[in-house]
RNA sequence: GGACGCUUAGCUCAGUUGGUUGAGAGCGCUUGCCUUACAAGCAAGAGGUCAGAGGUUCGAAUCCUCUAGCGUCCACCA
């Protein structure tokens, strides 16, 4: 694999461009992303959302991906076999809609070409352009499983489809009806309640005369904010305890325009307080009206035809026109008739497609449903009792909400790009029966009515929502329910039920509730069990951020405001916009979102690859000691014993981070430990024995442990990123041809290396380096500049162990001498600070004009004696005495002593530089 | 109309069950440093009445109530 190693000596700045695509060949080229059945471990299994096959890369994807790639990476590096299945949806709508305007450029509609070259069409885009977002996946380090990848319409899944359409027809649960539904009249296709996206809309409520037949001159007045559908009228509704309209009931209007007579009928759901309180009902383009007309026998009057233009049932000088062009000139001429009373502005909510945007029209066809009351009931019961979890947690609510008030679900699509519906019916011949009436739902095409034995039949021409593949995913990828026959049974059994779904919460209810329904109806062992713990489709349902921009627009591409992953990666690394995504993202917030954030992930890597770059470096200089165990414990001094405590530390935070799916935490807590704890302290800290005089043997024990701890380091940020840790984790140590740091693993927590003493006297010598720093910095001596320091070394820190961090203090202070005082003498004039009661001296003699180090210290003094004031107040409260608990108390009064003791101190101190010689 | 979320330093955010937090980090800002891993860096510093009001408590950024602003979802009366 000499192509994998880095070739010249570490470069000074990192840069990612060829190594990060090398190491991605690698891996895939070497079957490490690959999973397989595997009885001696744990599975852990993630289903990729499929994204459209139409899709490229947008910021939601890699917020969503590296989420995914990180926990897939973690669980492998943690003894699961980690399984992650991709594949892409063929997203109907939006994929005939992109072919369609590729015919349009030939000048061609589908209609030119047919159904079937159409489909064929569609085919070969796919084969030549489909999955681009694939092929991105793979830049952004994306560790799936692609010997498994999967498409909505293959062969096996398209059977997933047909199964679940026979059986759930078979039950019951799907039926076919004529019924209102969303029309988008540009798609052309009925689409779910869930496909409409309501926005405000500042529109107008239009008053309408409709003179009563019989009574010259005398009319009611109806409020409409689409007056065009009057000319479907069939009726005008009052509420029948309405005592201003009631006794109107029973007669009948002249509908203007239209030459037609149409009654007066009493229902419950008019409204006396909007409007008029007299209802125009349209009950073929208004879901209300809709069932007003059911519950009165009203005729449906359809006056729109696909496209919403008005059709031949209106009058002709209105036949032709779209919808809102016929709107305007019915308003004219209603206002020319006088029957316009008066129009006020008003405020109301429009449906729109969410995918084009386009206003939907209430729409009177024949669709088909699914029955979701009794799908709904164990899906809730799923979640309710945990054996899903959702996080955040907060999701459960509107989950909850939307099951408990379910609609059917309209199945049905006016398309040609999907799986089309597996229902044939007998166009006949002369020995058709009535039962050649039913529809024929059938997994495979039947060659005859099975009642009159006609061969004569048509498929029903609809295909099937795309949502109706998407909620299989989790078991169709393992070949359900052919997975005997294709040899997938053991994979289905071993990584189903998948662990985690990582996805956005805007399709809780699209993808995210219906797996859930159809994992519980059709679920493994498939054999009707009802265990619900093996029959949910994940256990735990990550919900993630919306990515939004630095003024809080949600990232679009119609606002243009969506940086281009691809460009990002290319300009920071895969790794920086991996870690700056995951650093930004918090579990269950959004994420405010710029290009230039990417800088910290980064620098972040830049300062691993200099790390990388110190050790390799140092030991090519001094040699490593033999390898031991996981960590060399041979010449520990406190900075040794000190960092492997945090290293302790940091793994079992990680873990808890992982397990709450805190990512943002993950990054944080790998980020500090890697640049404050062991770059900052520990590294400095390693120079000074590096460069000082210790024997060979000792400088090669600490060598072999720096590289002990940045090994496992560098394999606990693999998960985030994954290209320069492997880089590093090659170089750092010779490594077999075969070996990965994407297979290694992560250290466990050892709680054994865990030292709190060996803490708290490291943050004594880290206050003491601070305190000097302070003084340097404060008083602007620059580095060149030599300082010594002299300080006391009490019983709590006596001489002979403080000498042990001399060389650390002086070191990484910058003091070219440090002392301990003995007796009472002090220097003088000097800087002075205070530090767990230790004081220390930095002679300021020549060096600092004594009024600068007089500021310094009245500002620390006013800060210590706030803090010394707020905690006697607190001592001298008879009730906290009383009512607080006993070590509560006890820690305030040592507070209280230690702070005296320093203001006793830093007053004598100041003293001392005022009035002394 | 209903539900939910957010409001902490100029910006983006941490702050686990109320008390070792004496409110932190990154960016930005000021100052000093190209100190033999790193200027994509190092060190120091300034900057906050924790949205507002009330309450519970010995003690509140943290718990409760209300208010305001921002955001999201659901429902919707034509």
């Amino acid at each position: 694999m000499t192509e994998t190693r880095p070739t010249a000596p570490l470069a000074k700045v990192y840069d990612p461009h060829d190594v990060e695509p090398r190491w991605y060949a690698h891996w895939e080229r070497s079957g490490y992303f690959h999973a397989e059945f595997n009885p001696a471990r744990t599975p852990y299994t993630i289903v990729i959302p499929p994204p459209n096959v139409t899709g490229v890369l947008h910021m939601g994807h890699v917020l969503n991906n590296t989420l995914q790639d990180t926990l897939i990476r973690y669980k492998r590096m943690t003894g699961f076999e980690a399984c992650w299945i991709p594949g892409m949806d063929h997203a109907g709508i939006a994929t005939q809609a992109v072919v369609e305007r590729s015919l349009a450029k030939e000048g061609k509609t589908r209609h030119d070409l047919g159904r079937e070259r159409f489909v064929e069409r569609v085919w070969e885009w796919k084969r030549k352009y489909g999955g681009v977002i694939v092929q991105q996946l793979r830049t952004l380090g994306a560790s799936c499983d692609w010997e498994r990848e999967k498409f909505t319409m293959d062969d096996t899944l398209s059977a997933a489809v047909r199964e679940v359409f026979v059986r759930l027809y078979e039950e019951g649960l799907i039926y076919r009806g004529k019924y209102i539904v969303n029309w988008c009249p540009k798609d052309h296709t009925a689409i779910s309640d869930d496909e409409v996206t309501y926005a405000d809309h500042q529109g107008k409520l239009y008053y309408i005369r409709y003179p009563f037949v019989g009574e010259e001159g005398k009319s009611l007045t109806v409020a409409t904010t689409r007056p065009e559908t009057m000319l479907g009228d069939t009726a005008v509704a009052v509420n029948p305890k309405d005592d201003r309209y009631k006794h109107l009931v029973g007669k009948r209007v002249h509908l203007p325009l239209t030459g037609r007579e149409i009654p007066i009928v009493a229902d419950e759901v008019v409204d006396p307080e909007f409007g008029t309180g007299l209802v125009k009902v349209t009950p073929a383009h208004d879901p209300n009206d809709y069932w007003i007309g059911q519950r009165h026998k009203l005729p449906q009057i359809t006056i729109f035809d696909v496209s919403a233009a008005l059709n031949e049932n209106t009058p002709e000088k209105y036949s032709g026109l779209d919808r809102f062009e016929a709107r305007k000139r019915i308003l004219v001429d209603l206002q020319a008739a006088g029957l316009l009373e008066k129009t006020v502005d008003h405020a109301h909510s429009v449906g729109h497609c969410y995918r084009c945007d386009t206003v939907i029209e209430p729409y009177l066809s024949d669709q088909w449903f699914v029955r979701m009351k009794p799908l709904a009931e164990p899906a809730l019961e799923a979640v309710r009792s945990g054996t899903i979890r959702f996080y955040p947690e907060r999701w459960v609510k509107v989950y909850e909400h939307w099951l408990e008030s379910i609609r059917d679900w309209c199945i049905s699509r006016q398309l040609w790009w999907g799986h089309r519906i597996p229902v044939w019916y007998c166009v006949g011949d002369d020995h058709c029966t009535i039962d050649c009436r039913k529809p024929i739902v059938s997994r495979t095409p039947p060659e005859r009515c099975p009642h009159c034995g006609s061969a004569n039949l048509r498929q029903d021409e609809d295909v099937l929502d795309t949502w109706f593949s998407s909620w299989l995913w989790p078991f169709s990828v393992h070949d359900w329910p052919a997975q005997e026959q294709t040899g997938r049974a053991k994979d289905l059994s071993y990584f189903y039920p998948t662990d985690t779904l990582v996805t956005a919460p805007d399709i809780i209810f699209f993808w995210v509730a219906r797996m859930i329904m159809a994992g519980l109806k059709f679920g493994p062992g498939f054999t009707g069990s009802v265990d619900m713990a093996k029959n949910v489709p994940f256990r735990d349902v990550y919900f993630t951020s919306l990515v939004r921009d630095e003024k809080g627009r949600k990232m679009s591409k119609s606002l243009g405001n969506s940086p281009e992953p691809l460009e990002l990666i290319e300009e920071y690394g895969a790794d920086a916009v991996r870690f700056t995504m995951l650093y930004l993202a918090p579990l269950g917030q959004d994420v405010m979102y710029s290009k230039e954030k990417n800088e910290l992930g980064r620098n972040f890597a830049n300062k691993i690859w200099n790390a990388g770059r110190f050790l390799l470096l140092n030991r090519d200089q001094v040699g490593e000691a033999p390898r031991r165990g996981e960590y060399n414990t041979e010449h520990c001094d406190l900075a040794d014993r000190w960092i492997l405590s945090r290293l302790q530390s940091t793994l079992a935070q990680v873990n808890e981070a992982f397990a709450a799916y805190e990512a943002s935490k993950v990054a944080k807590t790998v980020y500090d430990f890697l640049w404050h704890d062991y770059c900052d302290w520990y590294v400095e800290m390693v120079k000074s024995r590096l460069y000082g005089d210790e024997p060979a043997d000792v400088k090669r024990a600490v060598m072999s442990r720096a590289l002990d701890v940045f090994d496992a380091a560098l394999r606990l940020l693999h998960p985030l990123m994954p290209f320069v840790s492997e880089e590093l984790w090659q170089a750092i140590r010779q490594r077999a041809s075969d070996e990965t740091i994407m297979r290694a693993r992560i250290p466990e927590a050892d709680g054994s290396l865990l030292d709190r003493a060996v803490e708290d006297q490291m943050g004594f010598v880290q206050e003491v380096i601070e305190a000097v720093r302070n003084i340097r910095g404060e008083m602007a001596i620059p580095p060149s500049r030599d300082i010594t320091v002299a300080m006391t070394a009490g019983p709590a820190h006596p001489p002979e162990v403080l000498r042990r961090y001399e060389g650390y203090m002086q070191r990484l202070a910058r003091v070219s001498s440090l002392s301990f005082l003995e007796g009472t003498a002090r220097p003088h004039p000097a800087a002075t600070a205070v530090v767990h009661g230790e004081e220390l001296f930095v002679p300021l003699e020549g060096i600092v004009d004594l009024a600068v180090e007089r500021a310094r210290l009245e500002k620390e003094i006013n800060r210590v004696t706030g803090i010394l004031s707020g905690i006697r107040a607190k001592l001298t409260n008879e009730s906290f005495l009383r009512k607080a608990p006993e070590d509560v108390i006890a820690r305030e009064r040592e507070k209280e002593s230690a702070f005296a003791t320093s203001l006793a101190k830093l007053s004598h101190n100041l003293r001392q530089l005022s009035g002394g010689s």
